[in-house]
DNA sequence: AATCGTGCCAACCGCAGACGG
DNA sequence: ACCGTCTGCGGTTGGCACGAT
């Protein structure tokens, strides 16, 4: 019968994305969701197919990815549940909140295959190399026989984690996973969502470590014709480039009206909450130093310069309430903030939180 | 300075499973 | 049960960056 291919591929562009094309599916994914893949590249405007968009937004745009190398934690989760679980790494993604099985698979390949067998240890059989060479090792089992019963799967995965991966713990490594090493069982995985899914929930879904490579202001390019929606190259990126008055247009998207005469306080109160997550983390990236005072330059190592902390910490906030379509929130809260008299207890006292405001309204009143 | 080799990683390819008609 | 479509997954590759010669 044959299977036609994903897509069309006359025509369409493969390679490496340029960031307007990551601009327009970040939009685009942002405004609709994440939905029917063959046809975003269409309703995007991008000459790609629907599986590259895909794996573009899984792999790299995603806002609540991780970037940078696996740490030694996380390196001694994917080899305890490669062990377990074999090259099935989505599998062993769904572990390790923020990374993608590509990656783990590519770190995999690189660095902790290299590791092991310096260690004389077989990659694939998780022994000894010695020990590999006289008897005929029972072959990893291939991907497909890997269809362990489930409990059997779950006691392994649970084993490991107890042997191994808490006593680390216990070593005060990285205690923040914890919640993912509480997710193990198959039902509630297929009941909400991976642990990947269960964690990010837990922590509003979003991670401040991370900024899409491209630009901010390339983010909220509007779609309609505008002085900077096009194509603008991602070669300045102090805050001035969020003196544009594309920020507010972009927040003023289709369902802003309703949401800022009928603040559902609910939403509200968890959007503060988030709020708070956000900037806590923004500062605590600072090391805990005064927000007013420069880190040491040594403590710069994220691609995060010192003077555009704040506008990409905004950036991160207003991109994630676009993501929940909670823009007339964000709206409501930055132009309205008198009509928010309800919310001042738990805004107010906040410096960070204001100096945030002041720092927006500064770029508004431009 | 130029060339070569190697490492790394984003992206691609093709298969398999899920799902709906 | 069959077929077509869509998505997820794992293996592989192309090309860039960087160090060695």
């Amino acid at each position: 019968m044959g299977r036609q291919p994903c897509c069309d591929k006359v025509g369409l562009k493969k390679g490496p994305w340029t960031s307007d094309e990551d601009t327009k599916l970040i939009n685009f994914i942002l405004a609709n969701g994440q939905c029917c893949w063959r046809s975003v590249p269409k309703l995007a405007g991008l000459l790609r197919c629907g599986k590259s968009c895909r794996l573009r937004w899984t792999n790299y745009l995603r806002p609540d990815l991780k970037r940078g190398l696996l740490s030694e934690y996380e390196e001694k989760m994917v080899i305890d549940l490669h062990a377990q679980l074999g090259n099935r790494w989505s599998k062993i993604a769904s572990h390790l909140p923020g990374r993608t099985d590509n990656e783990i698979k590519n770190h995999w390949n690189t660095h902790i295959k290299k590791k092991l067998r310096k260690m004389g240890i077989d990659p694939l059989t998780h022994k000894p190399l010695s020990t590999v060479e006289t008897p005929p090792p029972p072959p990893p089992p291939p991907q497909h026989e890997v269809q362990v019963p489930e409990n059997i799967e779950q006691q392994a995965v649970q084993q490991s984690y107890s042997t191994n991966i808490i006593s680390e713990l216990d070593q005060n490594k990285e205690p923040e996973t914890l919640l993912q090493l509480t997710v193990t069982d198959r039902e509630e995985e297929n009941n909400m969502g991976s642990t990947y899914d269960t964690t990010s929930e837990l922590t509003n879904g979003f991670c401040v470590d991370e900024v899409p490579l491209i630009e901010p202001h390339g983010i909220f390019v509007p779609c309609g014709p505008s002085p900077s929606s096009s194509s603008t190259p991602s070669t300045s990126s102090s805050s001035s480039s969020y003196g544009s008055d594309n920020i507010l247009e972009d927040l003023l998207l289709p369902d802003f009206e309703c949401a800022i005469n009928n603040v559902d306080f609910g939403l509200w109160d968890d959007y503060l909450n988030g709020w708070d997550e956000l900037i806590s983390d923004v500062v605590s990236d600072r090391k805990q130093t005064s927000m007013f005072d420069p880190p040491p330059t040594n403590q710069r190592s994220r691609m995060i310069l010192d003077q555009d902390c704040w506008a990409n910490g905004f950036f991160l906030i207003i991109w994630k309430i676009k993501k929940y379509n909670h823009a007339g929130l964000v709206r409501s809260l930055f132009i309205s903030r008198d009509d928010r008299e309800i919310n001042k207890p738990i805004i107010q006292g906040n410096p960070i939180f204001d100096l945030g405001l002041f720092i927006l309204f500064n770029i508004l009143a431009k």
